[in-house]
DNA sequence: TTTGACTCTGTACCATACTCCAGGTCTTAT
DNA sequence: ATAAGACCTGGAGTATGGTACAGAGTCAAA
């Protein structure tokens, strides 16, 4: 924390250096820069040294930003999320109607994992685990001698 | 297909230049470069004049590789997958473990998925889709005012 | 022989999300 | 005053799986 900083805006609240930013938002220091660069938090004023001057709200939007990666945001879409935040006339349907293509995403990801995890599963069944590899059918699907496991066109 | 090639090992056996084989193969030319360059298919003997000499089995090699990708392995386990198929002591059973394990990773980033998928619905329908943002739910939890919905610690 | 299509190499670039480093400046405590 | 430690910038590097040039050489058919 920084109190006697020379610029009159911020006389009465509480300021930090970037170490202090990263540490309370548990990121990386370079990930603050980071995030600066891709205007994903405001941009920091400076002091006349060239530090940067971070109050709570650069702090509690790294935190969204983090807790939005959880749910599978990209960064790209977190900056829309937070463009729209900022945006007086975004409506609560707006944010809503975010969040449900996110979840359709997701959504689909999960469906091809498990077409995934089916083939996969197949695939191990088929395979008693005994003798040489020439015999594989692991193997010879991959090869694409079998047509009825996988999917080849 | 080239068929007069100066090189004697390959008097009676179609070979095939790059282009041909990236049509077959449906890879784009480069990729099959890079394929080379990653180890993932045998390193292919040169014309005088520098051109590439793909047989049969490079096709084969690269639609095995296409089909391991389809399954979730990247390029680096289907380089494994790859030397296990050469090892002349490499069992059945060895390759069943490593369908194995991918079946592992799979599972867990189905499972992955879910939670997120789980939270997103959770968001959604926790807001009723109308008025300003300010009250938007998601928002609020995204924020961090939440705790119940998100898991923010 | 000409000419268009093909191939060669090496390098750079795309997206994603950081992370690290060097070389230099600033702050802060003693 | 000094020295440790924190901060600054710009650029490179990490991993993944490619794609896209440019500029030069080669091939094949008419």
């Amino acid at each position: 924390m920084m109190r006697e900083n020379q610029n009159e805006k911020y006389q009465d609240i509480t300021t930090f250096k970037i170490g202090e930013v990263a540490r309370r938002a548990k990121v990386n220091k370079e990930t603050v820069r980071y995030y600066e660069k891709r205007s994903l938090i405001p941009i920091p004023d400076r002091r006349r040294s060239g530090y940067r001057i971070f109050t709570q709200r650069h702090i509690d939007q790294i935190k969204f930003i983090k807790r939005a990666q959880e749910l599978g945001f990209t960064l790209s879409e977190i900056k829309e999320l937070l463009e729209l935040r900022i945006d007086e006339d975004t409506t609560c349907s707006v944010i809503k109607s975010e969040a449900q293509e996110k979840y359709q995403d997701v959504v689909e990801k999960i469906e091809d994992l498990q077409r995934i995890k089916n083939t996969l599963v197949d695939l191990i069944d088929s395979c008693a685990g005994e003798g040489p590899k020439g015999d594989c059918p692991i193997l010879k699907a991959l090869e694409g001698e079998n047509k009825n496991i996988l999917g080849n066109k």
